[in-house]
DNA sequence: TTGCTAATGTTATGTTATAACGTTATAACG
DNA sequence: CGTTATAACGTTATAACATAACATTAGCAA
């Protein structure tokens, strides 16, 4: 993300703490701007480093906590494949997430679908499946790098 | 998977191995007995743990070795939002997987489409984006749990 | 100002995975 | 049969990712 888009999110999850009576502390407010700053999924111990920048000696929980307050918060997603961690793209809750992720340059780009492909859909009925919850990863090369 | 199905699985993946000349060591057949005999995902460490009972004193990478060349060959999967690997249950490659599984009992149902859903080839297109592999992975109830 | 709870600080450890390097086993070739 | 190339393994160590546990502090509300 840019300085301003960076900034915009900001302020998006200071606006949300307030309206839930939850702290925007240091470590969350930190940790935030670091994670939307980057371009690209940053790991646990990438944001640690870059958190050293702020505080002083910051220690492995602090970024977790801070990381499961934005995940729990819908603001990043965690990418499995790469155990890492990205802005949320899209500016609505969603209970299912599509990311593609270029093998070459790491960028993630997060597509905007709000239900279950009917393809996906079908299988789980088949198998009398209940979904609660469901996450897409796509490797390949983004468009800048194909 | 029962005993004699993990029994076909095992000579199955023997078979292939005479096939393409790669050697079935004791190490890759105790790896593939012990995940092809469990009827949920197992860790890295599971197997070793249960590797101890074939060999002495097993080491992480005896067990990850194994595990790489299952996966090389699609005999396993890995399911990334457990950290653990299944056999597969797809009689052939496939450069997508689709996984169900269940939060309660952590069984894993393998779906079997051969592409990726339209809805979701749509929004790779649309991002100029070309997809080699791809992961879904859907939790939820399994038909026995739910 | 007391008491409650959210959040943090700190130490330690648990869990998952791989690097590096020497050794052994197997098959192919003359 | 002996040589050689390489696949696979053994072993040690450590990297990388994540959380448990418990003491402490910050902020708010009664």
């Amino acid at each position: 993300m840019s300085k301003q888009e960076s900034a915009a999110f900001l302020s998006a999850v200071e606006t949300f703490c307030q309206a839930e009576g939850i702290r925007f502390t240091d470590a969350r407010r930190h940790v935030t701007t670091i994670i939307s700053s980057s371009d690209k999924p940053l790991g646990a111990y990438d944001v640690l480093a870059q958190l050293a920048v702020y505080i002083d000696n910051p220690k492995p929980p602090t970024v977790y906590r801070a990381i499961e307050f934005l995940l729990e918060n819908k603001f990043i997603h965690r990418i499995e494949s790469l155990n890492a961690y990205v802005t949320c793209q899209s500016d609505h809750r969603h209970t299912g997430s599509q990311f593609l992720v270029c093998t070459k340059c790491s960028k993630v780009i997060e597509s905007h679908l709000c239900s279950l492909p009917p393809a996906l859909k079908a299988s789980v009925d088949k198998e009398g499946f209940t979904a609660q919850s469901w996450n897409v990863e796509i490797h390949g090369l983004c468009a800048d790098c194909s």
